[in-house]
RNA sequence: GGGGACGUAGCUCAAUCGGUUAGAGUACCGGCCUGUCACGCCGGUGGUUGCGGGUUCGAGUCCCGUCGUCCUCGCCA
C-alpha cells in the first residue's frame, strides 16, 4: 500500500471489480451522514462521488466539515442489496476507511454545491472557485473542451493550420469600441486588443498559408447581454481560392464531425441557404428561428385598396403593411393581443392592428374594412388565413414593420409552444447581407459587416468607374450561420483587390491620409499578390451554450464578467498605483458623479 | 445612456394596510442513533433587512438619493 496521501483512483472510478483493493482517494467532503456507530462520507472530485465508511473509533479522532479536502486510505468493499445506490456509477462499492488525512480546511461554503438551492449569480461569480466545483459547471466546461477539441481535429483533417495572431495590435477606426493598452516605450501611443483577428488572417492568406484557423479571443468594449461578453472566443478560419459554397462546405463538414464526436448528434447537411432579404421578408429578422412557421405575410397590395387610413398612410410614405397569422387553435385572447401591442410599442411601433378573420367581416379594428365577403376573402387570401384565425398587422417603415413582427413571431413561437422538442438543430446560412447601412446620427454609411467584405458586384454599382450608386442598395458577400434563432457566427468573401478596398474606404468617408495611416499596411499587402479568399468565425461561447441547452453564455465561461463588465472575483477593473500610470504616460480624468 | 426587475440569517425565501421580540426551509454547531446516501429525531447559534437620508408615534414595508446584480432597448464593423 502506498504511504503517501496521493490517490490511486479517482472518486468516479471504483466499481465492483475493485472490491478488495487497497486504495487512496483524494477529494472534497460533499456530504456527511453520521449514524453514531457508523459514519458515511461522500467524497467528491471531478470524476464523481464515492461513499466512504468510517468506523466509530476513527470518526471520533477526525474533525472536518463540508468542502474540506481529504485523503482517504482504505479498502474497497462491495455493497449488497438495499445498500447499493443505483443512482451513482460508484454505487455498488464503498471504501472502508483505514486512515484519513485532512489536506485542507474550509469555512462553510457560500454556495450549495449539491445543487439543492440555486445560488444568486452575484455570489457564484464572487466565489467562482466554489461555483465551478458544482457538477453542472464542470460538465459545462468539459463539454466546451470536448467540443473545441473535436472542432480542432476536424479542421486539421481538412488541412487547416492553427496560427496565433497578436493580442496587442492596432486600434481600428471602424466597428466596435476598442480596448486600449498604453505603450510604455512609446509615450502617448496605444495598442488595442483585437475585436477579431480579421486583418491578420487575411494577411495570412496573402502570405500563402491557404487554410488557417484559430481558437481566438476577441475583445469589444460594448454593453453586455446574456449572449454577449466583452471578451469572447471564436473559432476563426480563412481559406484561399474559394467562394461562399466552399466555406459553407468546409464548415458543414467540420460541424458534422464535431457534433458527431462531441455530442453524438448526426447533423443533416447541407444546411439551407437563404438570402438576407428573404429572411427579413419571411421572418423579420436576420437570424430566423426555423423550428416553426408563423411567417410574416406582405399585404401591401390588399392594403392599397383598403380605406384604413393607417395602412394607406404607411404605404403613401413608402412603408409597408405586413401581417402575421395566429391560427384559431391557439385562441389568442384580447389580453394577449394587448400584451403584444405593448411589446410592439416598446419596439417603436405606433400600434398593432388586428383582425379576427371571418367571411362575415370578422372582428377587431379591421372588421369594418372587411365588411363585404369579397374584402374579407381577399384579405384572408393575401394572408393565407382561415376563418377564426387572429391576424396581426404592422403598417410602418419597412424595417420597423419587419422588426416588430419578427419579434412578435419569436415571442409567439415560445409562448404558443410552436417549437417542437425533437427538432433541435435548425441551422441555416443567411447570405447576401447589405454592404452598407446608413447611420442617422453620424449621417454616413457604415459597413454592415466589416469594410473588408466583398461586394456582390465588383464594380460597386459603377462606383469603381467613378459613378455614384445608391450605396444602401448594394449587396455584399457576407453570410451568417444561424441556429435556432441565434447568430452563431459570420463571415464573408473578402476583397482581395487593393483598388476595390481603397474605394470601399473612400465610400465610408475614410480619406486617403487616414487610409494610409490606419490601413496602409493592409492595402499594401493586398497589392502584393493577394489570392481570392473567404472566411468565417463561429462564436464558441454561444455554440457551447446552445448545444448544452443553456441561454446564458456565462455558464460555459470559467470566469465571466457581470453586465457592467466587472470581474467580481478579482475585482477588475480597479485603480492602479500612480507610479504605474506614470510609467505608461497616462493621466486619468474621472467624471464627477 | 434609457427602461424594467431584484437586494431580508452562510444559502433559498416569507413577513397582510406602515404596527408588538423580523420568521421558515436548508446549512452550521451540540446531543442521540450501526446501513445511510439531500439519513432521521431533539436542541441551539446565527440579522447593520445593500448603504445614506427623509416622512411618521412607529419603516424590511412609503419617499428621495446611492451602490450592486440580472434582463432589455440603444450599442455590438
Amino acid at each position: 500500500m502506498r504511504k503517501s496521501w496521493q490517490r490511486t483512483h479517482t472518486c468516479g472510478e471504483l466499481r465492483r471489480s475493485h472490491v478488495g483493493a487497497n486504495v487512496t482517494l483524494n477529494g472534497w467532503v460533499h456530504a456527511r451522514r453520521d449514524h453514531g456507530g457508523i459514519y458515511f462520507l461522500d467524497l467528491r472530485d471531478r470524476y464523481g462521488l464515492t461513499q466512504v465508511v468510517i468506523g466509530e473509533q476513527l470518526a471520533a479522532t477526525l474533525k472536518f466539515g463540508p468542502e474540506f479536502v481529504l485523503s482517504v486510505r482504505g479498502k474497497v468493499n462491495a455493497r449488497e442489496g438495499a445498500q447499493v445506490n443505483s443512482e451513482r456509477p460508484t454505487g455498488e462499492v464503498e471504501v472502508i476507511a483505514e486512515s484519513i488525512d485532512v489536506l485542507s480546511a474550509s469555512p462553510v461554503p457560500p454556495i450549495d454545491i449539491s445543487g439543492a438551492t440555486e445560488t444568486a449569480l452575484e455570489t457564484r461569480l464572487k466565489y467562482r472557485y466554489i461555483d465551478l466545483r458544482r457538477a453542472q459547471m464542470q460538465r459545462n466546461l468539459e463539454h466546451r473542451s470536448r467540443f473545441i477539441n473535436a472542432m480542432r481535429r476536424a479542421f486539421e483533417r481538412q488541412q487547416f493550420i492553427e496560427v496565433e495572431t497578436p493580442i496587442l495590435t492596432k486600434a481600428t477606426p471602424e466597428g466596435a469600441r476598442d480596448y486600449l493598452v498604453p505603450s510604455r516605450v512609446h509615450p502617448g501611443e496605444f495598442y488595442a486588443l483585437p475585436q477579431s483577428p480579421q486583418i491578420f488572417k487575411q494577411i495570412l492568406m496573402v502570405a500563402g498559408l491557404d487554410r488557417y484557423f484559430q481558437v481566438a479571443r476577441c475583445f469589444r468594449d460594448e454593453d453586455l447581454r446574456a449572449d454577449r461578453q466583452p471578451e469572447f472566443t471564436q473559432l476563426d478560419m480563412e481559406m484561399s481560392f474559394v467562394e461562399e459554397e466552399d466555406v459553407f462546405a468546409a464548415w458543414e463538414q467540420v460541424l458534422v464531425e464535431t457534433f458527431r464526436d462531441a455530442l453524438g448528434v448526426e447533423l443533416s447537411v447541407p444546411f439551407p441557404r437563404m438570402r438576407w432579404e428573404e429572411a427579413m421578408e419571411r421572418y423579420g429578422v436576420d437570424k430566423p428561428d426555423l423550428r416553426f412557421g408563423l411567417e410574416l405575410k406582405a399585404v401591401d397590395t390588399w392594403a392599397r385598396s383598403c380605406d384604413f387610413q393607417v395602412f394607406r398612410g404607411a404605404l403613401e410614405s413608402g412603408g409597408r403593411v405586413m401581417g402575421l397569422v395566429v391560427p384559431a387553435q391557439h385562441g389568442l385572447s384580447r389580453k394577449d393581443i394587448t400584451d403584444l401591442e405593448t411589446v410592439a410599442k416598446g419596439l417603436g411601433a405606433k400600434g398593432l392592428a388586428w383582425w379576427k378573420a371571418g367571411e362575415a367581416g370578422g372582428a377587431g379594428p379591421l372588421a369594418k374594412f372587411c365588411a363585404t365577403p369579397e374584402a374579407a376573402r381577399s384579405l384572408m387570401q393575401a394572408l393565407g388565413a382561415a376563418e377564426g384565425d387572429t391576424c396581426l398587422f404592422m403598417a410602418d417603415r419597412k424595417s420597423l414593420a419587419r422588426k416588430v413582427l419578427g419579434e412578435l413571431r419569436n415571442q409567439l413561437g415560445r409562448k404558443l409552444g410552436l417549437i417542437p422538442k425533437e427538432q433541435r438543430w435548425a441551422f441555416t446560412w443567411v447570405t447576401h447581407f447589405p454592404l452598407f447601412e446608413w447611420d442617422e446620427d453620424a449621417q454616413r454609411y457604415f459597413s454592415a459587416h466589416h469594410p473588408f467584405t466583398a461586394p456582390e458586384d465588383w464594380s460597386l454599382g459603377g462606383a469603381m468607374a467613378g459613378g455614384s450608386p445608391d450605396l444602401g442598395a448594394l449587396s455584399s458577400r457576407a453570410y451568417d450561420l444561424v441556429l435556432n434563432g441565434w447568430e452563431l457566427g459570420s463571415g464573408s468573401v473578402r476583397i482581395h483587390r487593393a483598388d476595390v478596398q481603397q474605394k470601399i474606404f473612400s465610400l465610408l468617408g475614410i480619406g486617403p491620409e487616414d487610409q494610409k495611416r490606419k490601413f496602409g499596411f493592409f492595402v499594401d499587402a493586398l497589392a502584393f499578390g493577394a489570392p481570392p479568399h473567404a472566411g468565417f468565425a463561429l462564436g464558441l461561447d454561444r455554440t457551447s451554450a446552445l448545444t448544452l441547452g443553456l441561454d446564458n453564455i456565462r455558464d460555459v465561461i470559467a470566469f465571466p464578467k457581470t453586465a457592467s463588465a466587472t470581474d467580481l472575483m478579482c475585482d477588475a477593473p480597479s485603480t492602479v498605483d500612480p507610479s504605474q500610470l506614470a510609467e505608461v504616460h497616462v493621466t486619468t480624468v474621472v467624471p464627477k458623479a
